[in-house]
DNA sequence: CATATATATTGAAGGTTGTCAATATATGGC
DNA sequence: GCCATATATTGACAACCTTCAATATATATG
């Protein structure tokens, strides 16, 4: 255990250091938002069978407001894309999920 | 599987409601910002050996920066301070984080 | 009590985010 | 090609967040 030399600790060095951090706050941000955590949800619960037009009924925002969370989303590689005539479908990313969950579990565990 | 009726399914209704995305994505939100992961870090880190100058030194935020995070996540309950003479020590609270943990994963379980 | 130090609070400035109306783009059917 | 529908994009506005200098508060010491 470190010596104090008057008021604080010699020297206090983030394990988790900036870098990392941001990558982790990034992560953590795009799911921090209670519409997206509803349109996950409910791609989630509905897999590959939801279109925007879905989304718009049941969540309490308009159309362009939809589309931006989505491309949130998108960008984030969380959700993909997928063109049915008239309709984009949309379905999880199993995988970034996980890789994001990972991330996060880890990073709680040193909090732990 | 639900039947269509045109483009959208008939009714979508998520699991998650409105109120509790609210709480999942204010947690989120909480921890969504690089300075307050790594105050948390090296609370964890040094646990009940911290004060606020060593954060101040340790992190690339003045003062009152640092004072704002802290408070922050005092009033989210994953941190308390102890006050010794001039000098305030921080705790990470390991409970409060691991509620807020484990309702983090809960919800990825759904997403999963 | 005066001084010095640690931390908190205030208030201002700048940046980011969320929302929507309006508009653009893509597709399918006539 | 023209119309209707689904989705995306743009641009504007408001709300919120982050940061810091300045200031206030708390505590210890002489």
């Amino acid at each position: 255990m470190a010596e104090r030399a008057g008021c604080c600790l010699p020297k206090l060095a983030p394990r988790l250091d900036a870098a990392e951090a941001r990558r982790i706050s990034n992560d953590l941000a795009i799911l921090a938002h209670p519409i997206r955590l509803q349109i996950l949800d409910l791609l989630a619960q509905y897999q590959g069978q939801v279109c925007v037009c879905d989304l718009e009924a049941a969540l309490p925002v308009k159309q362009p407001t939809v589309s931006h969370h989505l491309k949130i989303l998108r960008e984030a590689g969380l959700i993909t894309a997928e063109r049915q005539g008239l309709w984009i479908y949309y379905s999880i990313c199993c995988d970034t999920v996980q890789t994001m969950r990972e991330r996060l579990l880890a990073q709680f565990a040193l909090l732990g």
